[in-house]
RNA sequence: GCCGGGGUGGCCUAGCUGGUGGGGCGUCAGACUCAUAAUCUGAAGGCCGCGGGUUCGAACCCCGCCCCCGGCACCA
């Protein structure tokens, strides 16, 4: 039986970044495993093309949509390449075998009698001559009167908003005033297709993170869904010139017609996937569980196609623990932070496999990437495979001839039996880590047994226990190669281990004594400075999208350190020899203090006299111009120049203010 | 508000059906020198979010509360 193992597909209309690789990395990392074991895989993904923001982004760059989206498929292509992301197959949504192939079910949804048709209202502006869909629509919200987006009142009471129920609709782009027209629209019967969903969620495989959500979502209502959009760019709505079908359908048929090509490619037949018996694994972003636990499987069903057997969902990418966001600046683009940077692909595999369980947020820093590399991969791995490698070099030039100890097999052997178990639960970093132990354990056996000492005083033995390090370095070439495809297949090459063709097997498979050529250090550190000069860029560029929470967080405990009380000014005078100073003698409450302030500039003297001013009074005590001030008086700053805050009603003096 | 997931030493995490809280990283101290100042050994460090309850006994079960993340659908 055949598997499929397919990804989300990246939308063409803009690059690569982390949260991209967090869902494709452990993906690759899975297949790579499936087929050590010997199954049959598939490994499909694509450009998602089509869509209103491709549109309006080619729009704004004057180009055509087919121009933007070639671009940006071609850049995932490669960032997939460099990054050893080996797709059998990775295809385009606006190629003709996925516009023939959208076509064909939504056809075969029609016969079978699945889609209606539906007048409804919507927001057309005359400006761009065009029906606007909802999120570029901008109004006032009908139920708390603020700004608010077509589909959501994002600023106000955050209710979502039916079509047509927004006031003043406007346009997002010129805003230009939006009118309301009928449309005829198509409709997907959802609603009928709960059953089925509730029952096949009940069998479905994958993350609990996507398959709770899902859940929860069929239990509730399910609403019929609009298939058919006013664009011109996508899928043809079948009968309709002036429709395409929502990218929605046609993206995840996607994995169909890319299945398609590669079938064609290799001269298997397709429909031994999508028509017969087959296992079929969708790893996604957490963000579009609902389209493949819901819409996706709705869709197959109802167009007599295979179902998928698993949904992995990963957890979001936080940079620096602050939520990922592309306008804020917190993004690790994988392009220009990264690659160009000189870092090593596997460092960020790595990375983003071995943080935290799959289905939880993972957090990417520069100094934990630092860490991690430096102290596991370099030291831990890195160096065990090294020093066993360049002691046998220098020793003995060659693998010595001796069998392998059993202890040695039976720990192996639990590591293999491990990573075998973590994989089939899509628990990836607990697949590395029991990998990573092997490395460790190696490295303690290697210590204990001294071999540098045994070399000198029992040459027999020294050949044993190099022998089971020897072992231990093909067994973590193995395991690890899913993981760090690139510089596993280095070390490989050092102990003639074909990396091609790996069976998980072949890690009791012994070690064949061949003559070694001198090793070099599989993996180099990360200097400190490369670290400090990545976080630098990441400040620079959060600040300049305007961002002021890259300011440290004041806690309450750090707050309510400042003494804050109302006080009344009772006099005021003059500070000789400056413009700016006045000293000021202020009540507040149980004492009177003495304090100076600089607001000379907006105020004469008199004028303060009886004001209810807040005073940080634990400010700690200074010398102006010599005179002493116990205090700070709060006030506005507007472009320099003091403003003073008083309190709306009369309140005791030293009043505490929280 | 409702629903889902989570809250275990500075960080990442084990902990299945209840029986004296483990590991890794980091920190500190020793050891060693084959190796990329690597490695090995040892130590310090935890009111297992908070408050009740069930029990001979709870991180694990029940109740209440607090906090974090996500979802509540037509946003590709």
């Amino acid at each position: 039986m055949k598997t499929l193992v397919t990804c989300g597909l990246p939308y063409a209309n803009g690059p690569c970044h982390i949260g991209h690789l967090r869902t494709y990395i452990p993906a690759d990392v899975y297949v790579r495993y499936l087929r050590m074991l010997g199954k049959d895989v598939v490994f499909v993904c694509g450009s998602d093309t089509h869509g209103t923001p491709i549109v309006i982004n080619a729009e704004e760059r004057n180009m055509t949509p087919k121009e933007l989206i070639k671009i940006y498929h071609r850049h995932f292509k490669e960032i997939f390449e460099k990054m050893s992301i080996e797709f059998d197959y990775y295809g385009s949504t606006d190629d003709y075998s996925n516009h023939h192939r959208t076509q064909e079910i939504v056809l075969e949804l029609i016969r079978n009698g699945y889609v209606y048709s539906k007048t409804i209202p919507l927001a057309y502006c005359p400006v761009c001559d065009r029906f606007l869909p909802d999120r570029y629509v901008e109004g006032t919200c009908p139920y708390c009167g603020m700004e608010a987006r077509g589909d959501e009142c994002d600023q106000g009471c955050g209710r979502h908003l039916e079509p047509g129920e927004i006031l003043n609709p406007r346009c997002k782009i010129d805003g230009a005033k939006a009118e309301y027209r009928e449309q005829e629209h198509y409709f997907f019967r959802l609603s009928s297709f709960k059953e089925f969903l509730l029952r096949y969620l009940e069998d479905l495989k994958g993350t609990e993170n996507a398959l709770n959500y899902a859940r929860e979502w069929v239990k509730r209502e399910l609403k019929d869904w609009c298939i058919s959009r006013n664009l011109d760019w996508g899928v043809k709505f079948p009968g309709r010139d002036d429709m395409v079908v929502y990218v929605w359908v046609d993206a995840p048929i996607g994995y169909i017609s890319f299945t398609e090509e590669y079938a064609k490619r290799t001269g298997i037949n397709w429909e031994e996937i999508w028509k017969e018996k087959s296992e079929i694994v969708h790893f996604i972003g957490l963000d579009i569980v609902y389209h493949h636990c819901i819409f996706w499987p709705a869709m197959l069903k109802g167009a007599g196609y295979t179902l998928p057997s698993a949904v992995v969902a990963s957890g979001m990418v936080k940079i620096q623990d602050k939520t990922f966001s592309k306008s804020r600046g917190y993004v690790v683009w994988v392009e220009d932070d990264y690659l160009k940077e000189g870092f090593h692909p596997d460092y960020l595999r790595y990375y983003l496999v071995n943080y935290t369980s799959h289905q939880k947020d993972l957090n990417f820093s520069w100094k934990i990437f630092e860490d991690k590399v430096n102290n596991e991969l370099v030291n831990t791995l890195g160096n065990f495979m090294y020093r066993v490698l360049h002691f046998t070099w220098k020793n003995f030039g060659r693998i010595p001839e001796v069998s392998v100890s059993s202890e040695i097999i039976k720990k192996i052997e639990e590591a293999r039996k491990n990573v075998i178990e973590s994989i089939e639960s899509y628990e990836f970093k607990e697949a590395s880590d029991a990998v990573m132990e092997l490395a460790s354990f190696g490295n303690s056996y290697f210590q204990h047994n001294k071999p540098w000492e045994l070399i000198k005083s029992n040459l027999e033995k020294c050949q044993q226990v190099i022998k089971d390090c020897l072992q231990i370095v093909k067994a973590l070439t193995i395991l690890f190669y899913p993981v760090m495809p690139s510089s596993m297949k280095e070390i490989g090459d050092i102990i003639g281990i074909d990396t091609t063709s790996l069976k998980i097997e072949d890690v009791q498979v012994e070690i064949s004594p061949l003559k070694l050529s001198r090793p070099s250090v599989p993996f180099k550190k990360i200097e400190k400075e490369k670290i400090i000069e990545m976080q630098e860029k990441l400040i620079r560029r959060i600040e300049k999208m305007g961002n002021t929470d890259t300011q440290e967080y004041v806690t309450l405990e750090d707050f309510q350190k400042m003494n804050i009380r109302i006080g009344k000014i009772i006099a005021a005078e003059r500070i000789k020899g400056s413009s700016k100073l006045l000293k000021l003698e202020v009540d507040i409450g149980d004492e009177k203090r003495q304090i100076v302030a600089g607001f000379a500039t907006s105020y004469r003297p008199e004028e303060l006299i009886g004001e209810l001013v807040p005073i940080l009074v634990n400010m700690k005590p200074a010398k102006l111009m010599g005179v002493e001030s116990q205090g700070m008086i709060l006030a506005a700053d507007v472009n320099g120049k003091p403003v003073l805050l008083k309190t709306e009603k009369e309140v005791p003096t030293g009043s505490i203010v929280r």
